[in-house]
DNA sequence: GCGATATACCTTGACAGGCGAGGTATCTTG
DNA sequence: CAAGATACCTCGCCTGTCAAGGTATATCGC
């Protein structure tokens, strides 16, 4: 196990969303973001990324569409819709809330 | 799932850790600590607390013995080791690290 | 031209932690 | 004497993660 594989579990879909939140992306450059935003620290491993994705699409919180490359391999972008808006903050407010719990919790002073 | 099910997923042993670092305790009272930290918003499911103790002691971060109670119902006392404290730094860590990169991954400015 | 690497997608099956449901026993309070 | 609190425990399901495997295209060095 990971330092942080554990951790980071339940906020993937939430990730995932805050980035869409920015603008269409696919998953490749969502991993990358993610990527760089962490210095190079943290990624998504594919299997979960993708299997994230179907929870997402299921759920009515992205939609989906293919890209017209030109060249190189084919893209499929992802759009996030007003219900993975809602949700999108609904999972940062339960993050927040669940940070200030945790760090009472290990007593940080 | 709950809330914050998913979210604490990974933190429950440090939790339980941290709270043995103040002095030993036994399942029923590390729980109701939790629930008074939390302002009754949360506590440890109990399959969940003892399997998490189970693991704990196997690992050789907590040891564990008998109260010897005169009235009322058995109490399995737990006690951090060397160990322990040395996992439960490592946690502490390991959350603070994994905190910031969320907060910037969620974008909160 | 060819192997390596990067881009880009995907699925299957195993694994581990959380937890619902069920169980035991003691003590207190109405 | 029933109900509820205290206090312990296990079994088996569920769900998210991820290692391992697969596909296809483009680029870069030799």
């Amino acid at each position: 196990m990971s330092i942080t594989a554990d951790i980071i579990r339940g906020h993937t879909e939430t990730i995932i969303l805050a980035s869409l939140m920015e603008h269409d992306s696919y998953g490749y450059q969502i991993n990358k973001d993610i990527l760089r935003k962490t210095d190079n620290r943290y990624e998504l491993k594919e299997a979960t990324l993708y299997t994230a994705f179907r929870r997402l699409e299921q759920a009515g919180y992205i939609t989906t569409y293919w890209g017209d490359e030109k060249v190189g391999a084919r893209r499929r972008y992802y759009s996030i819709t007003p219900e993975g808006r809602k949700a999108c903050q609904q999972g940062l407010r339960e993050w927040n809330e669940a940070k200030a719990m945790i760090d009472r919790l290990l007593q940080q002073e």
